[in-house]
DNA sequence: GCCATCAGTTAGGTCACGCTAATGGTAGCG
DNA sequence: CGCTACCATTAGCGTGACCTAACTGATGGC
């Protein structure tokens, strides 16, 4: 489905990645060849800008189409972990297939429902409705002091599952408040406090994390 | 996808149709050599059984799919209408999407928060969680007299929006009483008072509707 | 008994979406 | 300069799901 593509390159720009086909292939766990093929009928279809040389980019339509499904996404994971009551990672994975099944109206009536939410389980923003936190960093980022989690990046599909279980085993979920107690630049890890729990955690998943320093 | 196969076979044996390749093409709007593909695909995976000659029986896994997906696609159209608003037709249309993905969790946790709902926003019965009313006929086969209507038949995807349609506009929805006023037998037509307004409807309609005679 | 109708299958074609193996390009580095 | 590394594409293949045209077999009517 094209839409998968056009999902993956959204959350890559939104992570500040140069998108190329590679890149996707990564991401997608496909081959590059099978992501050449689904480019050329994405670009057959309006929804790539073929200007530029390797980078890929959207057109105005497949921005569109792209933020739709990032805003259904997130939309049903919402509703998934509030009114059905199931956890994060299940929410997450369960979004991934709905989100291609539901169309603008059930969208707009669902939001509403949930009381138009701010964003989703992780905290990210509902394209078209609200935005990051202002002032927010990569908890990677911090040397020392308190801040707040705020939200979680998106990760490939693959990787998701073990992320946000992860996380969520830890309680860096969004609103807990931590501290960076110490930061050991030689094995690319920090040491942190998150509800009244020491954690360790790698540079690389610490770099999944947002937060708002205090 | 073969649950659309699983699906349509499901509904034709709940109307009492003898199931073949040349019904089910019909059903499904597709060509009678796509249908035998697809049956030769559902045989390979254990979902059809081989033997009786031209009628098309699934074998236990097969129902027990179909089942599911008709649960699911039920389940869902209460959810779309009674949670969301939405109305009979767009509710039946969402539903088709939905039902193939959303998975058994989600699927069980919708059904205890709609509270177990009897039936779907047409009257047919949840697979697994209840049955069809003791005692109902097609109004068709009425002569006189009074009723409450009790739910609609499935019929196939291209016409299901027409009749439902067709039907609300009359007030002729589960629920509703209605008396028999005359029948026509040459015109195959019966005139029918529901919701005090006249009505008159083909055989071929009415035999969609069920009742509950008085 | 023959013919028309209907049913199911075969043959052959299209498109989306995946794969591997191999080819051609660019770009950095010693 | 040339090599390596990485990148994108081509070629060739498989599967699912659809199509039309044409063949075959059963069945019912006259």
């Amino acid at each position: 489905m094209i839409s998968r593509y056009l999902e993956a390159i959204y959350y890559m720009r939104a992570e500040g990645e140069t998108v190329t086909n590679a890149r996707l292939a990564e991401w997608l766990s496909v081959s590059r060849p099978t992501v050449t093929a689904g480019l050329r009928r994405m670009a057959r279809d309006g929804l790539l800008r073929s200007d530029a040389g390797r980078e890929l980019l959207l057109t105005v339509e497949g921005e569109d189409k792209a933020a739709a499904i990032v805003r259904r996404h997130r939309i049903m994971e919402r509703w998934l972990t509030d009114a059905l009551g199931l956890d994060w990672v299940v929410a997450d994975e369960e979004a991934a297939r709905l989100e291609h099944a539901i169309s603008e109206v059930v969208e707009k009536r669902l939001y509403e429902a949930l009381g138009r939410p701010a964003s989703c389980p992780h905290g990210n923003p509902i394209p078209g409705h609200s935005e990051a936190v202002a002032g927010e960093v990569r908890l990677a980022g911090l040397t020392g002091g308190a801040a707040t989690v705020t939200r979680i990046s998106e990760v490939a599909e693959r990787e998701a599952p073990l992320l946000l279980h992860y996380l969520h085993d830890r309680h860096l979920v969004p609103g807990t408040r931590l501290s960076v107690d110490e930061v050991d630049p030689v094995g690319n890890t920090m040491r942190i406090t998150a509800a009244e729990r020491e954690v360790t955690l790698s540079r690389e998943t610490a770099g999944k994390v947002w937060v708002l320093p205090e």
